[in-house]
DNA sequence: CTGTTAGCGCGTTCAA
DNA sequence: TTGAACGCGCTAACAG
């Protein structure tokens, strides 16, 4: 089962001579620029399957050497995910320096439609490529649209804009995370029947509304002694969640899990334990935090259901530069999975 | 919070005249050779530091160049998860051929000591670099530490002997593997009591061994009310798994749960349904094969715990690759993670 | 349609 | 202790 015993280590040079032609040609052949005759085109081919030639990528990356720019658009706010990413992002600084890419990281209010359409807009022109944690709104889809008309390598983030004409979405499928959710509350909860109360971030994000949708799915079809009450909205605040969910507590006395879609887990766990109700209301959660990796150590929590934030990141990158400079990408590497975290597997 | 508006783009010729040295020389200073005086070193890093220089990875690259081998030792065998991973490196063949990387794969019986260390002293002078899924024994370990003695980036893959001399360990936690399915089944179970079933592969190897080792910590500690059957090894052979727990099944009427350490889930799959057990008996296991997908789709597992071949097979090559030249590696990158797998989240 | 040639930025002899 | 010069393998501009 030996690999590569075959290694060739031909080298450009090495295919021009066999195939008789020179350097400029097989480079022409290779990189499918126009004006080979077909006799020609067929020598060099044969020459290159003979010696079983494969460009060297570092050679071909120096020759090529152009810098480029990359924009990351993200919220702007104090959500503890997005600074990971941007972190992590920043942690690749000298991934980016040594390939002379150079990336801005523009904080802006994404919730708001013309505000981030304005931004997009902005960015015509001043760089090669973009990633966007974007709205789905059809205002930002005709601005990704035009970035993309434009020339502009265009990847979403973490929250897709499907209708649109990115090139590439970095993120999980939001739809599978709550459903995930959906079976880790209904199995955790071992066939009781009760009300489960949703505290979500904000139903105009794509990413929120399609965890809903998810996570409902299961609990309708898979849980039938469950019954959802209404999703409260508390924009990924601590201070707000923390407010819905006392009322949920106070209002429904049959409660017996929690689910909450985005962020401010904080706040979830105060309630709780103002409440005194911690560990006997069965939360799922979302995202790796401090504050949420706390509530999952003293068994606030019971799971959350994640994304990689590093992965992400690498990802963003690699997908940007691949598209930039033409060459395909590897999707097994950038799929982004949905993982589960308990206490036991806290990476 | 702009990233990188200063980037500079400056080569180690701007340095050079800009420190008033030679180009020799600020490489002497980069990459840490003797042989330059004090203060010219001082003029260098200031002059780095200034022009705020950092060298391009892919000029840096062509210009060492060295074509080198890598080993991967893989256990013979019908091991479907194993398989998975010698094919995750075989797709990576266009990324190894692109860096004059020649990988062999090497399929041996890992079981047997004697075999194992043989092996792995065929190796020397044969390669740079070498992956290897390793029993952890005194014979082994030596044959480990010679390899490393002579010169050879040696990296352990899957199950580690993590008192070798190895460079680096490609793997996951296996404890925290076992205490994740612990956890998952003693959840699942919400409180009910009873006996669980464990089916193991071998106790010789260490990944086995050490989920076994977390998953009774937490059964233990966290669940009082289920008690542990004594593990029965299946050499992770579906056939031999299938006698095992229809024995199991016939053995013990109050059989609340199933853990499987290892592979052969085909096996206690039939078992079950032959026993017309299939979902009564809860079963969690490890790694995602058709043979696992297909139960976990039809409830009869109800989750896997994980790890990602295809981010291990990666991971392998870049690590192999920054310890033969000698670069740092990004341990956050290389982290693989315990995964669980229900199914709803199935990739 | 095809070939020549000059780099890309860094490593690495060698000689001084 | 330092510097000059060549080469790594590929791309791209220009010439024919």
């Amino acid at each position: 089962m030996n690999s590569q015993d075959l290694q060739s280590n031909a080298t450009l040079k090495d295919v021009a001579a066999a195939a008789g032609v020179s350097l400029a040609t097989v480079d022409r052949v290779i990189n499918g620029r126009p004006g080979v005759s077909d006799k020609t085109t067929r020598k060099v081919n044969d020459a290159i399957e003979r010696l079983n030639f494969h460009p060297l990528a570092a050679a071909a990356e120096l020759a090529r050497s152009r810098p480029c720019r990359f924009a990351v658009l993200l919220p702007r706010g104090d959500n503890r995910f997005m600074a990971d990413i941007a972190d992590n992002i920043r942690a690749q600084a000298a991934w980016f320096r040594a390939r002379r890419i150079a990336v801005e990281i523009i904080e802006t209010n994404v919730f708001d439609a013309d505000t981030l359409a304005a931004e997009l807009a902005a960015l015509t022109g001043r760089f090669e490529g973009a990633a966007v944690v974007a709205l789905d709104h059809p205002r930002i889809r005709a601005a990704i649209d035009d970035l993309v008309e434009s020339g502009m390598a265009v990847v979403t983030l973490v929250s897709d804009v499907p209708s649109s004409r990115r090139a590439h979405y970095v993120g999980i499928d939001n739809i599978a995370a709550g459903r995930t959710a959906g079976s880790l509350i209904g199995r955790f909860l071992g066939g009781r029947s009760g009300r489960v109360g949703v505290v979500t971030g904000s139903a105009a994000l794509r990413d929120h509304a399609e965890r809903l949708f998810g996570f409902g799915q299961v609990i309708a079809e898979e849980h039938p002694g469950l019954s959802l009450l209404p999703p409260v909205e508390g924009r990924d605040d601590p201070q707000q969640n923390r407010a819905l969910v006392a009322r949920l507590l106070a209002d429904a006395p049959d409660l017996v899990a929690l689910y909450n879609t985005g962020e401010g887990a904080a706040g979830i766990g105060a309630a709780l334990a103002d409440a005194g109700a911690a560990r006997r209301i069965l939360c799922v959660g979302h995202e790796l935090t401090p504050d949420s990796r706390r509530l999952l150590l003293d068994g606030t929590f019971a799971a959350l259901v994640v994304q990689d934030p590093g992965h992400e990141a690498r990802s963003m990158a690699r997908v940007l530069r691949a598209l930039v400079s033409g060459r395909p990408i590897l999707p097994a590497q950038e799929q982004i999975r949905v993982e589960v975290i308990l206490r036991d597997n806290l990476p």
